[in-house]
RNA sequence: GGGGCUGUAGCUCAGUUUGGUUAGAGUACCUGCCUGUCACGCAGGGAGUCGCGAGUUCGAGUCUCGUCAGCCCCGCCA
């Protein structure tokens, strides 16, 4: 039996005197000959035992003998140090545990990855030797921290009246949007299930059931390739609400998000969030995305270019194109070799350069400074607000290339530029996303958000006879929160008349045959008495990675994939057995 | 699908530029000594498929080509 166990982290000075038996895995053991040093570790933390020469020879070998990361249960008596032994790096520093007896349960082979360290080791070994990296403190905190996340969420919406309802995981594939994973139905040969990319379907059908508010903490699943903030499984804390207004799900999400980062981080955030439209951000910041922690924003430059005897500007303004710029008072910090890097980074966003130039404080030098008219400095004075001495980037192309380049710029130059406080929780809400994109490629609308996004009430009357070119006038219910430039959520007021998703599913070029095909199951349920509804889904791998200031979301994931989705603890994904592939009547045509 | 960085002892890395002695360091590990350590100390010891495969060469950790893996980025992620 074990129910007297203490825990090595909660050992306190007003213990001191209270036998206690503790449990646990050796994280030290210093042999001075005749005093043995072992530093005991459970999930809550570690305590320093001492067996000194006045132990039994027995206890004294027992001690002698655990080496690091053997299992041991020990008993003994809580001291409190001697001043000048105390410890003040250790949150048990203060006593330690005079052991009376120990008893190795198991020994450890030398533990192929440091478990004292903080971060030092590959990260494929810590994910192949994932067991002994989750012991270490970093990853036991990201760990506990998720689970008391997850439980303030539960509690904040149990307590707003929502319900936790599941939904399949083995559902129908649907070719919109990313990637499916498959998996192949024995019953059903040649037919298969999808993994859901998120449970959307089946949460509006819960509204048009009754059930008014409803939420999952759920994994979903998407088939592309990965980032360091991307996993093909991921968590969502997915929400549905009936009768309410995009305002009403602003106001819930921003209660949510004070509670879990009060219970994660122990601060209080403002709000209500700022909010952004789409516009706005791109036209300020080049992303739908900001990290508003910090200036530096993007401006059109186009207007003063116009007449420019720089060529790339003209021909890219001529060919329908844009200029915009940024600029930072840098002080001179902006290296010639820091400049060519951005310049040679941007050139994966689709431009062909980043004409730059400095401002001296009253003139132009450097750069395409040659090609400035005295008035064309004035202007861009005017317009950056310049001041000291400030260096100017340039990008010209299309519109998304552009804002691409430069959202990026701007972040690099935020750092170089210490203007980021790592310390501050920027959220925002980014809104008015536009509902389609056009695709000149493929010459056909694309959904923004998703299919069952609605369009303002203002925007209904475009939807008959939408052009391409008018694509963005059409402007969605739809809203994303943001923390310090990372996407953490996004969601939408949902269509609730047969009618208007009929014409949206028309514009997108999904036949009346294959929307039944797809989605029947919704479009039957939404004409029978569909109540007006929305919800919004939260990336809690993301959100807790930013929380954590981690640098990845498999920092906060217990068993994540790598970058090519493999697990290298368990090797999944793996072939399987000819017999299996049989029964499912399968056969893979070759690598 | 494309680009970049990395791969050397259990771990972290140096050595690769300019091919040439027996491939090193710190740490971990093993042995001995040590009664207040907590990055213990001191002495000694063991430890290598230089990711893998070809090629060039008298000779390859080092040069070339291919390949695998990890990470980062573009595309992709309704």
């Amino acid at each position: 039996m074990y129910t007297s166990r203490s825990y090595c982290g909660e050992l306190t000075l007003e213990m001191v005197g209270n036998r206690v038996e503790l449990a646990g895995w050796v994280e030290s053991n210093r042999n001075l000959g005749g005093i043995i040093f072992m530093k005991l570790r459970d999930v809550t933390g570690t305590v320093q035992m001492v067996v000194d020469s006045s132990a039994s020879s027995e206890l004294l070998s027992t001690a002698d003998q655990a080496r690091s990361e053997f299992v041991v249960r020990a008993s003994g008596t809580v001291r409190k140090r001697d001043p000048r032994n105390v410890n003040p790096d250790l949150p048990t520093g203060a006593i330690e545990v005079v052991a009376d007896s120990i008893i190795i349960l198991n020994a450890s082979l030398v533990p192929p990855i440091p478990v004292d360290v903080k971060d030092q080791t590959g990260e494929d070994l810590r994910l192949k030797y994932r067991y002994i990296d989750l012991r270490r403190e970093d990853m036991r905190d990201a760990i506990i921290k998720r689970h008391r996340a997850m439980m303030a969420a539960r509690r904040f919406l149990s307590e707003n009246r929502f319900f936790e309802i599941e939904t399949p995981v083995l559902n129908k594939s649907t070719p919109e949007g990313a990637r499916d994973f498959l998996v192949p139905s024995r019953n059903s040969i040649g037919e298969f299930y999808a993994l859901p990319q998120s449970p959307q379907l089946f949460k509006q059908i819960l509204m048009i059931s009754g059930f008014d508010r409803y939420f999952q903490i759920v994994k979903c699943f998407r088939d592309e390739d990965l980032r360091n903030d991307r996993q093909p499984e991921f968590t969502q804390i997915d929400l549905e609400l009936s009768f309410i207004e995009a305002g009403d799900i602003m106001r819930v999400v921003e209660g949510l998000l004070q509670e879990m980062v009060r219970e994660v981080t122990g601060r209080e955030i403002k709000t209500p969030f700022r909010i952004l439209s789409y516009r706005e951000a791109m036209d300020r910041y080049g992303t739908d995305a900001p990290d508003t922690r910090f200036g530096l924003e993007l401006s059109d430059c186009g207007d003063i270019f116009s007449n420019s005897d720089f060529t790339m500007f003209t021909a890219a303004l001529a060919d329908g194109g844009v200029v915009r710029g940024i600029a930072a008072r840098d002080d001179g910090k902006i290296s010639r070799k820091m400049i060519d890097q951005y310049a040679e980074e941007a050139k994966v966003f689709g431009i062909k350069g980043l004409p730059m130039c400095r401002y001296t404080g009253s003139a132009a030098e450097g750069g395409i400074a040659k090609y400035l008219k005295p008035d064309d400095i004035d202007k861009l004075r005017t317009r950056f607000n310049l001041s000291g001495q400030s260096i100017l980037f340039f990008a010209a192309g299309s519109p998304a290339a552009v804002s691409s380049a430069l959202a990026n710029v701007r972040i690099k130059l935020g750092r170089a530029l210490n203007l980021i406080d790592e310390d501050r929780l920027e959220f925002l809400w980014v809104t008015d996303f536009p509902l389609f994109e056009y695709s000149r490629d493929d010459r056909r609308f694309y959904s923004k958000h998703h299919p069952f996004t609605a369009p303002r009430a203002d925007c209904l009357s475009m939807l008959a006879s939408l052009k391409p070119e008018e694509a963005e006038r059409v402007i969605a219910q739809a809203y994303d929160v943001v923390l310090n430039g990372v996407e953490i959520g996004g969601g939408s007021i949902r269509i609730n008349n047969p009618d208007v998703q009929s014409s949206v599913f028309s514009l997108l070029g999904i036949s009346r045959e294959e929307a039944e095909m797809k989605f029947s199951f919704l479009i039957d349920a939404l004409g029978f008495g569909a109540p007006p509804h929305g919800g919004i889904a939260l990336g809690l791998d993301r959100i807790m990675m930013l929380l954590l200031r981690r640098k990845s979301i498999r920092d906060v994931i217990a068993f994540p994939k790598t970058t090519r989705g493999q697990c290298l603890m368990s090797n999944a994904p793996s072939p399987v057995s000819p017999e299996q592939l049989e029964e499912l009547n399968l056969k893979v045509i070759g690598k």
